[in-house]
RNA sequence: GGGCGUGUAGCUCAGCCGGUAGAGCAGCGGCCUUUUAAGCCGUUGGUCGCAGGUUCGAUUCCUGCCACGCUCACCA
């Protein structure tokens, strides 16, 4: 049950007292000649032609004196100062305006462009319109709206009343539109694949469980869709892209959002070089289109999309020996590597004794080496282990021809030469599957059909996968990534305890 | 899931050595025909997150719960 405060109540009398006069306080239709923007950007000619303009959008500060008033109007474009006054208007519009009208309505005003004596471009009234009567008062005009939980559950609040949210969800959909376009002239092709999956794969991630009712299935929500794009790549198609969403049962964190979403890449004949060069230049592109320059600032470091020599490529041992001095070797037991690094390890009592070889250097690489990385910076060479779909180096079979992207600290991206070899596919899917039965909930499931694509034969390939949220943080200088995504998960909005206690195990 | 913090008017926030609450903005009533958080005068509005406990008395102290933030764990 909504709430009815006096406030409120006192707007839906004004809707009753409209109604009553014959008047619709919610309008099917209005034709807006201009946006505020566009008065801006022609003002000085359209001040010296007089011309009639229209105008729509919500009604935000008002500033009054009796028989006069200044308030700004707020349209998709941005805003502009309107100025009514008595005499200038049919005595019934400016009545509605003394007695009607709230700040938080959208209005419809025909009139002509001014300056005031400040100088400001504004739309002098000739005619006032009602076209929507809001009845819920806007946040504070000074302040706005803080309270970060109201700002993800009410985001069209949120939306109003601050002007950088605004654009910050602006600059993520051009981030978007600008990454297809770059795909689209290099002749990619945007496919989907299924979000609702009767095997999952794709990635190391729990997924969540949904069900079909009439095919009496479970079916999982995606946690990729690597496994579907490389199927394409056996059917023939040599470029494909999906930009969406994927789904993992996990954690909730300032990076970290349940459903977020990917950009996920394949091109047949490619290797993980050839993919690497492609992201660099992708996210420079993108970044010169959308911020018109390819340095920015990211909390408060400038971070410089086309430094001289390209991006910094390192391997993840070149990397660690660079910032910590040690020298590791993949083919090290995992008790040598522990008495070199295990000090400098934080993990849970004991955790440290039963990680691999390639555990404890990940984990290293994860917590010192990560937290240094904020020019772009190509991690090459995974441990072959923890890569159960990408192809092994050629000269090295402990390795993966995998690289990972960080920038500002996040990890931007993930990408490898496809494993394209069935009767080793099907290997490394069994030790998943050994993995799973061990208890790993991350490990992948074993994918028949996908082996049986392989036998097929796919082309030699190389895929990536882009957190587009995570760019589109780097982009709008956003700490977290409930920032850039419009409606963030959260826990519904209760005002009482949860009383289903009987379902929790 | 653990730790720390926050929750008071529509919004932004004070306050509370325990005696049932204040400001600014918004609203309402006045004055006001170039304002920019307009101004001036007056005024309405609150189960102080929820539920218990201690107490003569709880918004304040204690416990539990809920929500949010930070952080650790997990992870991407």
């Amino acid at each position: 049950m909504l709430e009815r405060s006096e406030l409120i109540q006192n707007r839906y009398n004004k809707v009753d007292a409209l109604r009553q006069k014959g008047i619709n306080p919610y309008i099917n239709r209005f034709d807006p000649t201009h946006s505020s923007q566009s008065i801006l950007d022609n003002a000085d000619a359209l001040i010296t032609s007089e011309q009639k303009v229209v105008i729509a959008g919500r009604v935000l500060t008002i500033r009054s004196f009796g028989k006069a008033a200044f308030f700004h109007v707020m349209d998709g474009s941005g805003k502009i100062q309107a100025f009514i006054k008595s005499g200038m208007l049919p005595d019934e519009d400016f009545a509605l305006f003394k007695e009607i009208l709230d700040s938080g309505d959208i209005v419809g005003i025909e009139g002509i462009v001014f300056r005031t004596k400040t100088g400001e471009i504004t739309v002098l009234a000739q005619r006032l319109f009602l076209l929507t009567k809001s009845v819920r008062p806007l946040p504070e005009k000074w302040h706005g709206l803080r309270d970060t939980d109201k700002r993800y559950r009410q985001r069209y609040v949120d939306l109003i009343v601050n002007e950088d949210v605004h654009k910050t969800f602006e600059t993520r959909s051009r981030i978007i539109s600008s990454c297809r376009r770059y795909l689209d002239e290099r002749g990619y092709m945007e496919v989907e694949t299924p979000m609702m999956q009767p095997i999952y794969g794709g990635a190391l991630a729990r997924p969540f469980v949904t069900h079909h009712n009439t095919l009496d299935m479970d079916l999982f929500l995606r946690i990729a869709p690597e496994l579907y794009l490389k199927r394409l790549l056996v059917g023939g198609f040599e470029k494909v892209y999906e930009i969406n969403r994927n789904f993992r049962n996990e954690g909730i964190s300032i990076r970290h959002n349940p459903e977020f979403t990917m950009l996920e890449l394949y091109t047949a004949y490619w290797d993980y070089k050839n993919t690497a060069e492609l992201l660099e230049e992708m996210i420079r592109t993108i970044a010169q289109d959308v911020l018109g320059d390819t340095k920015f600032i990211y909390q408060g470091d400038e971070i410089d999309l086309a430094p001289a020599n390209g991006w910094k490529r390192l391997t993840m041992l070149e990397a660690i020996k660079a910032e910590t001095g040690h020298d590791l070797h993949w083919d090290e037991p995992a008790n040598a590597i522990r008495l070199k690094i295990g000090h400098l390890i934080e993990a849970p009592e004991g955790k440290v004794k039963d990680l691999s070889a390639a555990d404890l250097i990940i984990e290293l690489f994860e917590q010192k080496v990560e937290p240094a990385l904020i020019q772009p910076t190509f991690i090459m060479e995974f441990p072959k282990s923890k890569s159960p779909l990408a192809k092994t180096k050629p000269d090295d079979p402990l390795v993966a021809e995998r690289f990972e992207l960080f920038m500002g600290k996040l990890e931007i991206a993930n990408a490898y030469s496809e494993l394209n070899d069935p009767a080793e596919q099907l290997l490394r899917f069994q030790e998943q599957a050994r993995r799973r039965a061990a208890g790993d909930s991350e490990a992948m499931c074993i994918d028949e059909d996908y082996v049986r694509a392989l036998e097929h034969g796919m082309p030699p390939a190389s895929g990536l996968g882009v957190g587009m949220d995570r760019v589109a943080m780097l982009f709008t200088d956003s700490y977290s990534v409930r920032d850039v995504i419009l409606f963030p998960t959260l826990r519904p909005e209760t005002g009482q305890p949860s009383s289903d206690e009987a379902e929790d195990e």
